[in-house]
DNA sequence: CTGAAAGCGCTTACAG
DNA sequence: CTGAAAGCGCTTACAG
């Protein structure tokens, strides 16, 4: 009995060449298309390899290479669906380029992100999509694109959704339902979503004349959590004036939004139209059904990754390009719409 | 100029050993816990490989190593929210133990799980977490847990949630609520999942004495599509004596047949109960709330990866472990259970 | 068209 | 405690 068969070695190319009896060098050249070899040679090699299952070792070849076929994805985390929708478009455009994708969750705190990179510089990836929680950071070694939450200024390129725009649609609709005291639910300024939101609000307001007190600017927790748009909810309820329709700039918000209201006794949209910026899965058999903001997560993502793979190719020559995808009103009933 | 500092070529332990004035293999030493190290050359080594932001090269110790630190997770489609969780979960326990997550998708097609796995191999992966879309096909050459889609008998190890367990217990509610012709809208019985639960229901059934006519189950499509279960809901509700009660197996399959309730006027719960498997995010908030089931795909994520670390480390030695994680039941409001 | 040789960046017996 | 050497599995100038 060999060793052999206690631990099954998988073969190399050094067998393959063997059983061909060619040198190593050659039965490489065979296997790729290489025009520098003949026929009957590369037949031969190529029997030997599938004969014996015969996979290229990755890792050996990407060490020759001095890069290894990965791009990193970096997200606050994977189990939310704006992440997931857009690491599997990420995904597509990688795959169908070759490359894996490599993706490491960062719970939007600094240090785990610090290592998540430094994990990904060691493994030698390619490139890495970055929604960063470190906007001041320098940028990590390996080209770079920032999505969603940005860096100013920095990376190879920069696509996030059109903030601003959505803001201005959805604001833009309840101004249009007559509303002029129009309260804003949203995430903290300290990434771009919440920054840009916040102040595609203010502009749309000011804008439009409507009343811009500053109560009526409400900010949730740092986790945009159901339970503090909730408590914003009630605070503004609670105002001497309240507003009469909520802009919530996020999914989680308009849901703890609309529970406080239910919890209060107000109904929505006939006491308080609310709109949001997020459309969650199913947005549309809630009770209202949601008017909020369609877009293509899963586009982002294929985009995204575009923009790496051309900077890969020494593309992008022009300057970093900053792209914002642009997102379309979907009228349901939460507004005050009338059902379809 | 030298051509350095145009290609910003990365430190390797040779520049570190060179600064530090020791061969490459005292500096490889010097840098992990090797008790066979003086202080001082520890010391100096450290301070060189600082110095040089010198970070070691994965793809070069995977090579030597002969294997990646790797784990591949292979799931039909990581923008649905079970596998992002589970994903999630997952990649918990396996980066806390020094791997990194490859995560690729088959959108349940044989032909690219077939390439995602031999892409797994050829990157000489540690190991596996699948969920299968071909459970005949032979294992792949690297240890491999299965999940939620299972290759009965095959692999180191198997989880999957209590699908009987959870029809049991979706089944019971309904009956208890007095209904005696229950109908099933479920996904095709080729996988796990499909199989298992319509099995769960007809054991159900039969332990309950239901009225057990074929007619009343239903099969959507393989994607498991809200239109499909829309499609077969109305199906049922055409029939002469149509089902007073409906489970649906998915929360798709769910919200598609409450979508042709509505079409059909018929109300939910008070013209038909209506009980789902899985909860959609934000189940809670629907119209009507959805009694479901409650599980932790996050904790069959964090298990699976458990099973599959104890079986690279030698463990599992009695046998392939088959886990089923336990559901329990949710009352909410479509049921026919009161408002809390 | 084919082969011998070097080298990618590490680690680990083997000496000393 | 430290170093010289070999080797993980490939690929690619360089010869012929």
């Amino acid at each position: 009995m060999s060793d052999e068969a206690l631990l099954p070695r998988r073969p190399t190319l050094v067998d393959v060449a063997r059983l061909a009896q060619v040198a190593p060098s050659t039965a490489s050249r065979a296997l790729k298309e290489s025009p520098r070899i003949s026929e009957e040679t590369r037949l031969r090699v190529r029997a030997a390899a599938r004969g014996l299952g015969y996979q290229p070792n990755r890792v050996a070849q990407s060490l020759r290479a001095m890069a290894a076929p990965f791009v990193g994805i970096v997200v606050p985390d994977i189990a939310i669906t704006f992440y997931s929708r857009f690491v599997k478009g990420a995904q597509e455009v990688l795959e169908a380029a070759g490359y894996q994708a490599l993706v490491l969750n960062t719970e939007r705190e600094a240090g785990h992100e610090e290592v998540a990179l430094r994990t990904l510089e060691g493994h030698r990836v390619r490139g890495i999509l970055l929604a960063t929680s470190r906007p001041d950071a320098p940028e990590p070694h390996i080209p770079t694109v920032y999505f969603d939450s940005l860096a100013p200024g920095r990376g190879a390129a920069r696509v996030a959704l059109a903030n601003a725009q959505g803001m201005d649609l959805l604001v833009g609709h309840l101004a249009a339902h007559g509303h002029e005291r129009i309260g804003y639910i949203g995430g903290p300024p300290t990434f771009t979503s919440g920054a840009e939101r916040l102040a595609g609000f203010r502009l749309a307001a000011e804008r439009l004349g409507l009343d811009a007190r500053a109560a009526y600017v409400e900010i949730a927790d740092s986790t945009w959590s159901a339970d503090s748009a909730g408590a914003a909810m009630t605070r503004l309820l609670a105002l001497a004036e309240p507003p009469t329709a909520v802009v919530a700039s996020g999914d989680t918000l308009a849901l703890g939004a609309i529970g406080a209201c239910r919890a209060a006794g107000r109904r929505v949209p006939d006491d308080l139209a609310l709109v949001t910026f997020d459309d969650p899965l199913f947005g549309a058999l809630f009770d209202p059904p949601l008017t909020a903001l369609r877009r293509s997560d899963h586009e982002l993502g294929r985009r995204a990754a575009g923009l790496l793979l051309a900077s890969l190719a020494g593309g992008n020559g022009d300057g970093p390009a900053e792209l914002r995808l642009p997102v379309e009103l979907v009228v349901r009933r939460s507004c005050g719409c009338p059902a379809a």
